[in-house]
DNA sequence: TCATCATATCATCATTCAATGATACGATGA
DNA sequence: TCATCGTATCATTGAATGATGATATGATGA
């Protein structure tokens, strides 16, 4: 345990929940298996992107496919995507807001206003 | 449930899970809290990129920083960090090796070698 | 006070990624 | 066979991200 290849993988089986589309996808997917066109209905994504969308998720092993006619039908390829969705949810609830807040993940106008240290935002503001 | 705001929130939580150095410091830490200067030698990371990626952690939730004397110690911030971790373990070991052939976050070039169908691979063999 | 140690910050650069729009594919029924 | 529908593919583009190296900060003890 704990080699580099291990954290490889697990990166990418969550970089497959790290996107706001996805998580739409499989939280719609989470009521049963439904065909591509339902699943853009539902998410408001278009029908390219939710395909492509779809494709990672099938490629990473999180959704399965099944062609009945002219539609595909996909469904969450394993109950723990559910628990693992549902444990997220647990943690946020502790978490709160402060992961929204988080510098990071966001452009560098919203990081000065968001939540780096005090010291960075005075010699910045001396700066100007 | 399932607002979009709720998926930003999920999605930037998966996204501390979702590289292999931020899973390496977060098993470095699953014994317990270290040091920064530990964390540099346990994983092998640089010493600013491993503050660059705690400052990431803590700024999610993820991990806490406690600071005695010179040394910051860091340390997971939830049991269910571990959870979550564990679980992905679980997951993966049934996925096995699908997730590391995935396509979608590789370099095109290793896509070419990797898991894209077969048409298309026809197609773009054809195109040379 | 000063030198040193542990850590944090930040600009830069190369890479990765999501969304889009156009187009291709494949199954169906007329 | 042909038109149509549902889905997949793919090139392009702008934005986000991780690694690096240089430098700053802040605590400590001499």
């Amino acid at each position: 345990m704990g080699n580099n290849e291990t954290y490889e993988l697990q990166a990418k089986l969550f970089r497959g929940f790290s996107d706001d589309s996805r998580l739409a996808i499989l939280e719609a997917l989470r009521e049963g298996p439904l065909a591509v066109g339902r699943i853009v209905e539902v998410t408001g994504l278009s029908q390219s992107n939710t395909s492509n969308h779809l494709r990672c998720l099938s490629a990473c092993g999180l959704v399965e496919a099944e062609q009945r006619g002219r539609f595909v039908y996909y469904r969450l390829s394993d109950a723990r995507i559910e628990t693992m969705l549902r444990l997220a949810d647990e943690v946020l609830a502790d978490l709160g807001r402060r992961i929204f807040e988080c510098a990071n993940y966001r452009s560098s106008s919203e990081v000065d206003a968001a939540c780096v240290t005090e010291q960075a935002q005075k010699k910045r503001r001396s700066r100007l």
